[in-house]
Parts: structure tokens; sequence; C-alpha cells
DNA sequence: GGGGCAAATTAAGGCAAACTTAAGAGTCCG
DNA sequence: CGGACTCTTAAGTTTGCCTTAATTTGCCCC
């Protein structure tokens, strides 16, 4: 799961990038409206969260040029305290959700699972892949009923695999998932994570087509 | 994966099927109960967009006569907001999901996308010639239902000669099907391929054209 | 019926993809 | 500040596929 923040004050990007990158979502960040679009466009997120106060561009005017562009992933607002006419814009532009400031930023994690969840990207809380059940709200993943204890690194690749089981991602599309721009890796970590995540699951849980990529379950 | 949409509300319809098209699904549409009940038989539909407030018939009842004749694919009902009463009504006479009138598009997407995992029917079009299927997405292929592992080479063969059954492929062209320029073969490595796969499927599957090349056919 | 060419068959060597392991750097937390 | 844990690298190993090429079979036309 990828995400892409525009927020131009800085000090409050880097708090909640930090606390998205702690759930183990990746995250690329913009200062302005223009970077925004640019990085968008470029880095594919699955989720934007667009504060409408930018220095060069109105955030509404982001948002519209995004979708203007054909990117139609989920979009959530942030805004000033009772800027009341700027959310319902929002709201008609597109966005899918918004959020007053000042806020929690728990209240904006809670927000974020809803979203994810509605937006299908992981429909029910919990996703179910033959006897493994995969929380995506507590980070927790459970074998036959018994906890299975994943780091963030894992947990993000097994999610970016059960949002669509059965399908094949390349390790290509599994580092874009995992990694923010400029945090690219040369190596085979990848390979690495799913070795590892097989011995915490089970061999076979996760399938290899080679030359292609992984992927999760019996197959369909 | 195709799609039934009943909706009397010309508009809104073009919206929808637009939308749904540009998804790559095959979208059939009904202006009316009854036209609906009639082409949901014609053209067997994976799935039935149904409107609850049609001019000539009862939503409800178009669902349980959809039922009644045997047609039990995935129905989600579209319904003005707060018809509380209707979706009851709805679920309770078998729909699968519901969503209320006004809906953004991108949500009934997220709603179809959902639905399409749980009912494991596939978007992209599981392509079937004779008794073999041939899943694009997941590089699964079945036999009478019995999976067959392919290598990649073999598969892309497979998928080469599938996408347009009948039609005859020289060796040549199939070679550009399963190389990138640059690395060229030199010897009958298609050959080869034809026969392993042949050996994994049956031998009539694939047709020799001699002097000109391959192609796939009914078969038996 | 026979020569010649196209396709089928077979087996083996080479090679690249994937797996495995371990170690060092980095990070978090008490 | 120290210890535990995680992540990334990289090197070594294994595995399985692909190609090659030599041989056999089958077809068509002379």
């Amino acid at each position: 799961m990828r995400i892409l923040l525009i927020e131009d004050d800085e000090s409050l990007a880097d708090g909640i990038a930090t606390a998205l990158r702690h759930e183990a979502y990746a995250v690329d960040r913009a200062g302005t409206g223009r970077e925004g679009i640019a990085l968008a466009q470029a880095a594919q997120p699955d989720l934007v969260i667009l504060d409408l106060g930018l220095p060069d561009l109105d955030g509404i005017d982001v948002l519209k040029s995004l979708r203007q562009k054909g990117i139609h992933c989920t979009v959530m607002i942030l805004t000033a305290r009772d800027a009341l006419r700027a959310k319902i814009q929002g709201l008609d532009a597109g966005a899918d959700d918004y959020l007053t400031k000042p806020f929690a930023v728990d209240e904006l994690l809670a927000r974020l699972r809803a979203l994810e969840r509605r937006s299908g990207v992981s429909r029910s809380p919990d996703i179910l892949i033959g006897d493994v059940v995969i929380n995506t709200a507590s980070h927790e993943v459970l074998l036959n009923g018994e906890a299975v204890k994943l780091s963030r690194r894992e947990f993000s690749l097994l999610r970016a695999l059960a949002e669509r089981p059965g399908h094949i991602l390349s390790r290509e599309q599994l580092e874009d998932k995992l990694y923010s721009w400029g945090e690219e890796v040369a190596s085979n970590t990848v390979d690495v994570h799913i070795h590892n995540l097989r011995k915490k699951i089970y061999p076979e849980f996760i399938q290899t087509i080679r030359g292609v990529g992984y992927k999760l379950g019996p197959g369909r």
C-alpha cells in the first residue's frame, strides 16, 4: 500500500509520514501542489492525502487535476476546522474523505483503514486465504487460529499479495508497494522476505511463478 | 466478465456503462424490468446491477423473478438513499450487495471488484477453448478442471495461440511473441515447446498446418 | 515407390532464476 | 548505553527451464 502525502507544513508532514511508515505503508511526500501532481503520476499511489492549504495551488484544483489526469485512487483531504465550503467542494471534486485540522494521528489511521476497506483495496478487515487470516487493522496474522509474528516488511509484502489472491505480482511491483521513492533496494530483498514469510507460515502458501513473480493461494 | 445493467435513468446508465466498459467489462443494458429479465436469460451475465426504481416492475420482483428462473449470478442493487426497507428486502431476496444513490462511480467499481473477488469470477477474461481454461492473470491452465502445470514459455505460447483461436500463427510470429528484441533463437525451440504443450494437454489440441504454422482448434 | 523436406521426438548441457544462509548495519526500546 | 530485533546485502547453492542438435517420423511431389 503506497501513499502520497501532499502537505507543506514540514513538521506535520514528518509526523504523519513517520506514523504511516510505522504502519507499514510506503510513503511519498510532496510539499507543493505541482510536486504532488507530478509524484502522483510517477509513483502511482494507492491513496493520496491532500492538504488544501498549499502554497502554490488551490487544493481543490490539485484534486481536479489528478482526476483529469486519470488518477482515480482514493483521496483524503486535510483542511482547517470549519472550512466547510472547502469540504463540500472537495467531496464534489471526487475526494473520498476529509479530516479537519488539528487531528490526532490515530484518527487519521483509523480513517485510512476505513477507506482501505471501503475502496476494496482490502475489503473485509480480515482477509481470509486458506487457513490464514490477515487483519489489516491490527497487523495480526493467524494461521489456523495461531498468531504468527511478522515484521513490518513481511506484513506489507503479505498484504500486497493478499489484496488480490491468485494474481501474480512481479518483484518490481512488490518493491513498488513496499518502498517509497529514494529508498529503492538493489538486491534480492523481496526474495529474502518471501523466504522468511514461507518459514513463518508454510512454504506452499506463497507460490513462485518462475520468471514472472509470486502469488498467493491455491490460485482461485 | 459480463454485466447486465438494469436502470431506467438513461443518463445515469450511460455514465455507469461507460465507466464499466472503461474497466474492460462487457456491459448489456436494459431500461425496464421485463427487458432486464429477458436479457438476463439471453445474455447470461456474471453480474446484474439492478435499480429498484423501475417504471414497469418493482425491483424486488425483478430480482425474485430472476432467481426463480434459475439465474443465480451475483446481483448488486441500486436504491435511493434511506430506502432502508428496500435494502433489507433486497438482501432477503438474494441480492449480494447494495449501493445507495447518489454514489461515486469509483465506489461502484470498488464494490464490483470486491464482489468479483468474493464470487471467484475473474475479470481478466478466462479464455475458454474446448475443455481448456486459460487464466492470464494467474497463469493457470485447467484441462477439464484439472490444473496443468506449464512453464513460462509454454504458457506464453499457449496464450499467443489462444488469443485468436482458429487463426494460424507461423513459427516466426510465435517467436516474436515469446522473445524480446535481441534475444532471437536459432533453432526449433518453438517446435519443442509445442511438443511439450501437446504432451501436457493433448496432441490434437494444437494443430499443425504444414508449411505455414500452428493453430488452436476446438480439436475434438 | 522414392527422394526430399517439414515436423516430431528425444536427451543432455548450460544457464539463469530462485532459494538459502549468514553477517553487518541500522533502529528501536528500555 | 546496551541488547534485541529487523532489514539489506551478498555469496553460495540448488533447481528447473530452455535451447540445442541429432534422430526419427510423416507428408508431398516427382
